[in-house]
DNA sequence: TTTCAACACGCAAACGTTGTAGTTCATTTA
DNA sequence: TAAATGAACTACAACGTTTGCGTGTTGAAA
């Protein structure tokens, strides 16, 4: 086991100061290039490279990411974490990933580990228990402190920083407005509890878009999932509800605000004896593998996962490298487009 | 923006030398009852927080753990990682995550990236491009260096390190059992090319079982996918395979090396008007979100990724903390057991 | 009064780098 | 020939910690 050759080592080897050393790889022009020569063979040789941790104290910026996701066996999640990789990779910073588990304690107790110099900034969607505690003190306290943190999905109107989000009402609106087209008339959305925020925008978008086709929404046709976080038997528990909702309401499609709700209800849906897209649409909010794979394949709003990624971490990137951190006013919220990819679960419109 | 305060800024707010801060924070007994009130009360006060980097160079160890996985959009692969990082987090590390992408020259690009005292040891699954290669200069290397590795899954038997597998023969094993016991008499198998391990070994299961049941495994119930690592269309080609082959062969059960196989095959054999389990049965190997919504939901064996990434992380971080690391001899692999999760795509045994 | 622990603290080195400010020596310039 | 120039290098400080050791001040024992 060789150990990890430092400036120091080479420098006594080759018998020169250890700044000697540091200057000829770094190609200055005060070393002669006899030096440079000798002294790059060796480091070849040895192969040596810089000691990251030890730049890290020097410059003060890790070159690293912290990114806080409340999930990660998860489609989308992992689809942005991709997206953040590649780019941040392309421009040299690697990436730390911390899991909220939906937790606050979780999530607060990861941002502070790695706020302590860990890393230069931070990407993040919110766990739901702190969307629904509103204690954002531990973003605050980390944006004072002058680490940037870039939010995505589950953002927040009252924190100002940079934000990734998709349009979800303009979307949800989308969505329906195709229910609409293909023959639709009695629309059901399935969504979460309004303190997610992505729900609660969701479903502006579905009653925005009835009223605009000139639909009364109805109380009556929103099943709001309360999901309780892990409940043991979530997937039995969820079938339930919708299969009592769908049994009870005279409906001929469904919006759904993500996949899994989707799926479900097409599950229950069909046990009730609905054919699928003949009786029941359905479209589900966010692209999966299960939508795709799913029977029949289900039609959904693709939240292109890694472009959201890849802004997040563009956005935060940029902001780390300007010099003038003076600016920290005139934060930015990009919003990624959306697109319905149709599959077998809606009608074509005619 | 109020910056993070260090020992320096506390010492000199209070008049005493940096090392009398560090002492009493440390709880030294060579402070004074009373200086150590004082710091404590200014060090809660301006929320310090001793910074990471500076320790890690200290203490030449970063309570990092490196895992370097070929893809993350993966159910598998994210399982493994939410049981790391669990596990990591108790005792204390971060986990930082680096994607192959299947290609050896991101694998090699991200362990150079992190090796460079980023991290204290690696977690790896090995790139199909790796495997195929057969380049492991990387892995030697970084051994070498004194950084330990630990491989999961994707492993070889060449390097010697911890390893954390499923036994790949037997399970497969128990897997074609269970079809046999459930009167398959044609059982198919739809694995990989060779060169990656694991699709090899459960080849090799597939064939003993038929054996010692009395059944000669034949080369023409093999269908080995090529799939050429990013096809575009890699679905439909997929599919045109599989349908090919179910076509051409009499068979009545299929075991798949993975979930996307075993889904694919179904979806296949249902358009040429197979019934599923009556006409054909099939198990998967790898259980994900896809096989619990599949439309039969699908038999498989199930990996517990969960359990192979806490005992991955407690490998690595067992050798990382014993002190004496002259024994490195003695490397364990440690095998976590499989299941068989019976879903719809089996027939019962009688 | 002198001596000596005990106490409470400061100094300096170290981890691996880099950049600024010297230092040395030989060569050119007036 | 003395002074200025410049090339090629070294020393040092700093980033934020921790820790072994040194040191000045006490109060008490001799």
């Amino acid at each position: 086991m060789k150990q990890k050759p430092t400036l120091k080592i080479i420098a006594k080897e080759l018998d020169v100061s250890v700044s000697t050393v540091s200057k000829a790889l770094r190609d200055s022009k005060e070393i002669s290039e006899d030096t440079k020569q000798k002294v790059r063979a060796f480091a070849k040789l040895y192969n040596y490279k810089p000691n990251n941790i030890a730049l890290s104290l020097k410059n003060r910026k890790t070159k690293t990411l912290g990114v806080i996701i409340p999930e990660i066996v998860h489609h989308f999640f992992t689809t942005v974490i991709s997206g953040i990789e590649n780019y941040a990779n392309q421009r040299g910073y690697n990436v730390i990933v911390g899991l909220s588990d939906e937790s606050f304690d979780r999530e607060v107790l990861n941002l502070e580990m790695l706020a302590n110099g860990s890393i230069d900034g931070f990407i993040i969607s919110l766990a739901k228990e702190t969307l629904q505690k509103k204690d954002y003190h531990h973003l605050i306290e980390t944006i004072d402190q002058g680490i940037p943190i870039v939010m995505f999905d589950r953002v927040l109107d009252e924190i100002s920083c940079d934000k990734v989000v998709v349009d979800d009402v303009e979307t949800s609106g989308k969505a329906v407005q195709k229910l609409i087209d293909s023959g639709a008339k009695n629309i059901a959305i399935i969504t979460t509890e309004d303190y997610v925020s992505v729900g609660r925008l969701r479903t502006e978008g579905y009653q925005q878009t009835l009223v605009k086709n000139g639909i009364t929404p109805s109380e009556n046709l929103i099943l709001r999932i309360d999901d309780q976080f892990n409940s043991d038997d979530l997937l039995g528990h969820l079938e339930n509800q919708m299969d009592q909702f769908i049994k009870t309401k005279q409906i001929d499609a469904i919006f759904a605000v993500n996949e899994l709700y989707a799926i479900t209800a097409m599950k229950a849906a069909r046990h009730l004896g609905f054919r699928i897209p003949e009786d029941l649409q359905v479209i589900g909010f966010t692209d999966g593998v299960l939508s795709k794979h799913a029977y029949p394949p289900l039609t959904t709003v693709s939240q292109h996962g890694k472009e959201m990624g890849k802004q997040a971490a563009e956005l935060l990137i940029d902001r780390l490298e300007k010099e003038t951190d003076q600016q920290d006013d005139h934060y930015r919220t990009v919003i990624v487009k959306t697109d319905i990819i149709e599959r077998e679960t809606t009608q074509a419109v005619d």
